[in-house]
DNA sequence: GCGACAG
DNA sequence: ATCTTGTCGC
């Protein structure tokens, strides 16, 4: 058989792939940039698939996964694992340039089309309103929101301690997101629009993604499935051991970059060359 | 200058 | 996020 090219469940927008050459002011000119293409609106119908996604990193590695369930179920429809190189450091609001290379190897496999995503970090509760759900959203044309466990920028009023309290997360005097309690007495999850979504319905489906744990399943059972894979906890059958090639640790940019001002220090830490 | 800073 | 065991609490 042949000619029946089904294309991809979720197509990767290449132009949004990571040029992990930039150094943080330039990230930072691009960030603002794209921010300026994500769109804010209704979901054009409920969902009936949603997704999670996390990365789990491990030896200059990272691992992601994207768990689909059925919504409102809450039951695995597909499970896939992506795979990339750490090429780029952990720089507070730069966080996409360093996970997205893997989530998009992940998202590429999917055999079904999410109708949302749930990333793990921020959507537009970022500096420069361009977290890792809105480049998500981006690259996938996915609706996207934004499912972080603190906060990188702004603040809010004190929250009930029920579950669904809910109070805005503002940010230079714009409401960026929400503070929202997913169970009672325990800390608050930070959602946020990452694309082709509202705030008010980023909100409800965390929520109701939310069962008897503080996470979301989809990204609950995300983390769990990354994490096993980079432990190696797995059942690995038919898989050996991935092979890890030599590779030379540039993790950081030149210790006196001009441009680097502003975007906080590198992973590696100051001292290093 | 000092503090803050998703994962 | 990662390095890491047990432990206090519902």
């Amino acid at each position: 058989m042949m000619s029946e090219s089904s294309r991809p469940a979720v197509a990767i927008d290449r132009q949004y792939a990571p040029d992990q050459t930039l150094d943080p002011a330039q990230v930072g000119v691009l960030q603002r940039e794209w921010a300026r293409r994500v769109v804010e609106e209704p979901l054009a119908a409920p969902p009936t698939l949603i997704a999670g996604s996390d990365v789990h990193m491990r030896d200059d590695r990272a691992l992601a996964t994207v768990v689909v369930l059925r919504f409102p179920e809450l039951e695995v429809v597909e499970t896939v694992q992506g795979e990339a190189a750490l090429r780029f450091p952990y720089v507070p609001g730069l966080l996409s340039w360093r996970e997205l290379p893997a989530l998009l190897d992940a998202l590429g496999r999917l055999t079904v089309r999410p109708d949302l995503l749930l990333a793990d970090g921020q959507g537009l509760a970022h500096p420069r309103g361009f977290g890792l759900a809105c480049h998500l959203g981006l690259a996938t044309g996915l609706p996207t929101l934004g499912c972080a466990k603190s906060i990188l920028r702004g603040d809010h009023p004190p929250l009930a301690e029920e579950r669904g309290a809910r109070e805005p997360l503002i940010y230079r005097g714009r409401v960026v997101g929400a503070a929202l309690r997913t169970k009672d007495r325990v800390k608050p999850l930070y959602v946020s629009v990452g694309h082709r979504i509202t705030l008010d319905e980023a909100v409800d489906y965390v929520l109701r993604s939310c069962t008897k744990y503080r996470l979301p399943e989809p990204n609950r059972l995300a983390h769990a499935t990354a994490q096993a894979r980079g432990t190696r906890i797995l059942v690995a059958v038919a898989s050996p051991v991935h092979p890890c090639p030599k590779r030379d640790a540039t993790m950081k940019w030149s210790s006196r970059s001009p441009s680097s001002a502003g975007f906080g220090k590198a992973a590696a830490g100051p001292g290093l060359v």
